[in-house]
DNA sequence: CGGTTTTGACCTGCGC
DNA sequence: GCGCAGGTCAAAACCG
């Protein structure tokens, strides 16, 4: 049952969805719990007077002992009636609340999908984008070219080879080719070989191909761009809700710990990896890479990590691109460490630009989680879940894109605002109306300076951190670190 | 038997 | 050019 939302929600806890509603609704709790409580359409709750008043007849007659035996017979009868009809009444308010159950069960599954569905076509319309922002740049180069030949007087027939190998759809087929893979692998099944192959052929046909230079191609730094998530586990490997095929194990230098490289098998051609590899230090650490963004719709367990992936992916492109030259800032980005938190840090070191997440310290969070919903929802599993595994993760991107999104603010990125806890798709270079992005702010402003948002938060991401770290509950070496990390705005 | 894991070989990029 | 380290491949082994 969800107090906050006044009536009750019987999601099973197997139920994927569970423990998602669980910290939505805990947020939501959160939110409202000095006024009246709105559902999710804003409307105000139904409430179930009679199952409360039921429920209190049928204690007391429990409690009740032998006094009554005095009553006359027809007072029993009428007794009798009376409880008759209270229990119809119940029957007939948990049949409404069944239906309403399965209503909002239905509501959830298609907001997930949905969810999905948006998320993959954002990636889509976002590579497009780039490929035709690619496109009309090679067309201006060329044109460029053609015009100052003409200028100078060099004939008609001298239009450089390059150029003249290229007609215009063989430079659409480059520029297709040349982002990165994840395009051809989407429709194609995967070959690496292929991968290469294309690879090699991009770099000969053209060896100065910005597109082809990971430290300019958007489409390569979206592949190359990672974001590194550091929690305590004893398990070998996080489950974050994806299917992983393990295609490698390597003694990494400086580590005695070896690391493990995993490819995501949930659709054919994906091009999603991930590294594991426990930390030297403290080998109950471990650290999880994610590279790449999903080619297919993601169960709502895996949502995080997508989200984060793209979240964190897409703010390093934004870093990139706001730099004057278009290639990576490494002081833009360094510069870029959170002012407020050690939670989440990006680092441009060199090869790849990583986001670290450091979800191994957060004791105070937990402790709240511990508390408070367990003793308020019957439904929820003791102890938490595997880190990542449950379906509350989702609520990891929230966190994430918070933290990305102040970091945008304070390091000048230009990432757009629906990145907002309010919000858990994955930011995209600035799309929107500025019109709109004020109305965003305005809405990440209000529910951020809400005084419950950061119990809310840290209730909702300490149920991720709480299965991977089942002995943190005391490790105590930085108590405040996600509501700095989220709130100081 | 099909999918996953293991593991040695191979490829690639980088620094010297 | 060479060596090193990270990353990937692919055949064999393993497992349910």
């Amino acid at each position: 049952m969800f107090p906050a939302l006044g009536f009750p929600v019987n999601l099973s806890p197997s139920d994927p969805n569970h423990r998602t509603v669980l910290a939505e609704v805990d947020f939501l709790s959160a939110r409202n719990n000095s006024s009246p409580h709105t559902n999710d359409h804003g409307t105000p709750p139904k409430s179930y007077p009679h199952v409360n008043t039921g429920l209190q007849l049928l204690t007391a007659n429990a409690g009740s002992d032998q006094s009554t035996v005095d009553d006359g017979a027809s007072s029993e009868a009428e007794d009798k009636r009376a409880k008759m009809t209270e229990l119809a009444r119940l029957k007939e308010d948990l049949r409404n609340m069944n239906a309403e159950n399965q209503k909002l069960k239905e509501m959830l599954s298609h907001v997930s999908s949905n969810y999905a569905n948006l998320q993959m076509h954002l990636a889509a319309v976002l590579q497009q984008q780039q490929n035709q922002r690619t496109e009309s740049t090679e067309q201006e180069v060329v044109q460029g070219k053609l015009a100052e030949e003409r200028k100078h007087g060099v004939g008609g027939g001298t239009v450089p080879r390059q150029f003249l190998s290229l007609v215009p759809s063989e430079i659409d087929d480059q520029v297709s080719n040349s982002s990165s893979g994840e395009r051809t692998r989407s429709t194609t099944p995967p070959s690496n070989k292929n991968d290469k192959d294309n690879k090699e052929t991009d770099d000969k046909l053209n060896p100065s191909n910005p597109t082809t230079d990971p430290s300019t191609s958007p489409e390569a730094a979206m592949r190359k761009a990672r974001v590194s998530v550091r929690a305590r586990s004893e398990a070998p490997m996080i489950s974050d809700g994806c299917q992983w095929r393990k295609y490698g194990q390597k003694m990494a230098k400086g580590n005695p710990c070896p690391r493990a490289y995993y490819r995501c098998t949930m659709a054919v051609g994906c091009p999603v990896r991930k590294q594991v590899q426990r930390c030297a230090e403290d080998r109950t650490i471990l650290t999880t890479t994610y590279e790449g963004t999903h080619n297919h719709p993601l169960p709502p367990a895996a949502m995080a990590m997508a989200s984060t992936t793209v979240a964190a992916t897409s703010m390093l492109l934004s870093g990139s691109m706001s730099s004057a030259d278009g290639k990576m800032n490494p002081n833009l980005l360094t510069g870029a460490i959170l002012p407020c938190s050690n939670m989440a840090t990006l680092s441009a070191s060199a090869p790849f630009p990583t986001v670290t997440l450091d979800l191994t310290h957060n004791p105070n969070a937990l402790q709240q989680y511990q508390l408070r919903p367990q003793t308020q929802t019957p439904f929820l599993p003791s102890p938490p879940q595997n880190f990542m595994s449950g379906p509350t993760t989702p609520q990891l991107p929230k966190l994430i894109a918070q933290v990305l999104y102040n970091q945008s603010k304070f390091s000048g990125l230009q990432l757009s605002q629906d990145v907002g806890p309010n919000n858990s798709q994955a930011p995209t270079p600035s799309l929107l109306q500025p019109s709109q992005q004020v109305s965003l702010t305005d809405t990440v402003s209000a529910i951020t300076a809400d005084p419950n948002f950061p119990a809310a938060l840290t209730a909702a991401i300490s149920s991720i951190i709480g299965g991977a770290n089942p002995n943190n509950n005391n490790n105590s070496s930085n108590p405040n670190v996600i509501n700095s990390a989220t709130i100081n705005q």
